[in-house]
DNA sequence: TAACAGCCTGTAGTATAGTACAGGGTTCAG
DNA sequence: CTGAACCCTGTACTATACTACAGGCTGTTA
């Protein structure tokens, strides 16, 4: 099948799929006599092998990673396991840095709320760097 | 104060001044006769409120509004509030995403670790869309 | 044979938040 | 008065993952 085939079938662009090439993600496919590409049901697996990637959290660089370990005549579990341990530790961090955020963010709206008519925005007084972020006390000027 | 003096304070590149400049988060400052930028300690004030909305997870486009706000002679802190809290619905989205993922990856190294010396690569199974991710069971060919 | 779809290449633009640098002018100390 | 240190502008580059063209060739159908 040809480029505009693949791209309907894996539902990407075709310009999606010259730049997998580019990146190394794709091998350079067949080519006919005028240099149309051709591409088969494994370009397509392949395509989705990168999907699934990217729906598990990988960048583009680690499915490259995962990519070539899957093309290995012997896959490393270690290896694969080793990876996704990593994905899962740099997920946790970003949970627990959102996390922070979250509970900053609310105890200011909260604040915020709950602020007299003519006090100043706690929010806006954060950021203007007035008041302490980590303390429940409200401080008047 | 010139760029340098201010940049220096505030922790920040001149060229980030600069930036900033062209987003519109700092006013154009006053120059002097050869066209030399001059600071005020107010500026040093405006890159610390931005400094302090990345902290919280603001974007620059983000801290462009709360600024205005800021700006303004009457604070409108229920405006405020709705920016803050679209934040934490945008954070805890997120939060519920990695942790979505996080369960998967989880599920997949455990079953490779518990695969027997022959079996495939549960992970790389599963990216190959030969897998089902939403189920315990193990399907072997 | 003409029109049109579809392919090719290379380059540039999208968003985000800056960073780096070339080529020139200015300010100040020695 | 010269050299270093600083400032100016504009442009291009970083990372990530694409997306959009322009300009030209190919392949198919009427």
């Amino acid at each position: 099948m040809h480029s505009g085939d693949l791209a309907g079938k894996a539902g990407v662009n075709k310009e999606t799929l010259r730049f997998y090439e580019r990146r190394g993600l794709l091998r350079d496919p067949q080519r006919t006599e005028s240099g149309y590409r051709r591409y088969s049901d494994t370009d397509l697996d392949r395509i989705r092998f990168i999907k699934n990637g990217q729906k598990f959290g990988f960048s583009l660089d680690e499915i490259s990673q995962l990519l070539s370990i899957a093309d290995g005549a012997l896959i490393d579990r270690a290896e694969v396991r080793q990876i996704a341990r990593e994905k899962v530790t740099h997920i946790e961090q970003q949970i627990a840095y959102l996390a922070q955020l979250r509970g900053t963010l609310n105890r200011l709206i909260h604040q915020c709320n709950h602020a007299g008519p003519t006090d100043d925005c706690p929010i806006i007084e954060s950021l203007a760097g007035r008041m302490e972020t980590t303390s429940k006390r409200k401080r008047k000027k």
